[in-house]
DNA sequence: TCCAATTATATCGTAATACGATATATATTG
DNA sequence: CAATATATATCGTATTACGATATAATTGGA
């Protein structure tokens, strides 16, 4: 079953325009001193939910990350005195990482400057994601005649 | 001026309803033997416009990179004969990127598990989107009281 | 027409990233 | 209590991404 070009091409804007937003969010990240995912990291930990333990687990989650990329990561921002690890009390098994000054305000600075350009951005990828979503009238009747997997 | 932490979650949230969708496509990618951004790179060759040419310039454009990664990418995918590269006649300067048929092959099995995929994922990231665009009625009077940067 | 400026791509160096594999310690389960 | 599961750390390897630098072709203005 072969994929149709038109559907190429909007996988490949839909891409786009997502890689066009994260990249802004790179660039001010970058701007704040730190390395995209570096940002990611912090603003994870700054952004968790209330009912959330910054445990190693479960900042990998939120970074869509294997445990072990996640811990080299809080490892070089341990490193750059950005964050701590503590050994949870409740078990022992568990890391505890929290944000230091110095991260908080990084996180912050980039976090101002991000909430400021999202709007910019935003709304061009809901756009195009909801084109994709939708399909086209057209899109749809070759749906039916060809059993599209969708 | 301070974010709040209602922002940072909002952000944190957006971020990780984005990284979800996009580790999803990744895991699409590593499972039909390409790396995350290997894929892309043949999908953005496989879905550019009508009117473009696919030549670093352009590709890099696409993918949000700056040209030597892009270099590199394809350095790596004409490695493994998923794509080529062919000097332009008409701008001697230019290279031009095509699939060779691995290529067509590989992103076209990817594509069409990520059809699929996109239903599932696509519908969360818009309302994560449309909810922190929006802004909901305390945020807004927030905005009001504190001349909050958007 | 000529040449400086600009453009397109390639290479190099470096740090970060991400995964699979493996290891160690702790907690849980039957 | 032993077996199993869970959480994190380390190692090896490839990929990625950027800044810096270099080379070649094209462009635009004098």
């Amino acid at each position: 079953m072969k994929v149709a070009t038109e559907d190429y091409r909007a996988l490949a804007a839909l891409r786009y325009r997502i890689r066009l937003f994260l990249s802004e969010g790179d660039e001010a990240a970058r701007r704040g001193g730190l390395e995209p995912q570096q940002y990611q990291l912090l603003l994870a930990l700054r952004g968790l939910p209330e009912d959330a333990e910054a445990t190693i687990y479960t900042l990998a989650d939120r970074l869509s990350l294997k445990h072990n990329s996640t811990v080299e990561l809080i490892d070089r921002m341990e490193k750059r005195k950005f964050v701590h690890r503590t050994r949870s009390r409740d078990d022992a098994r568990c890391v505890l990482v929290s944000l230091l000054p110095r991260g908080e305000e990084a996180v912050q600075e980039v976090a101002r400057q991000r909430i400021t350009e999202l709007r910019a951005g935003g709304t061009a990828l809901v756009d195009a994601l909801e084109m994709l979503l939708k399909r086209t009238p057209e899109s749809r009747r070759k749906k039916k005649t060809r059993g599209v997997t969708i």
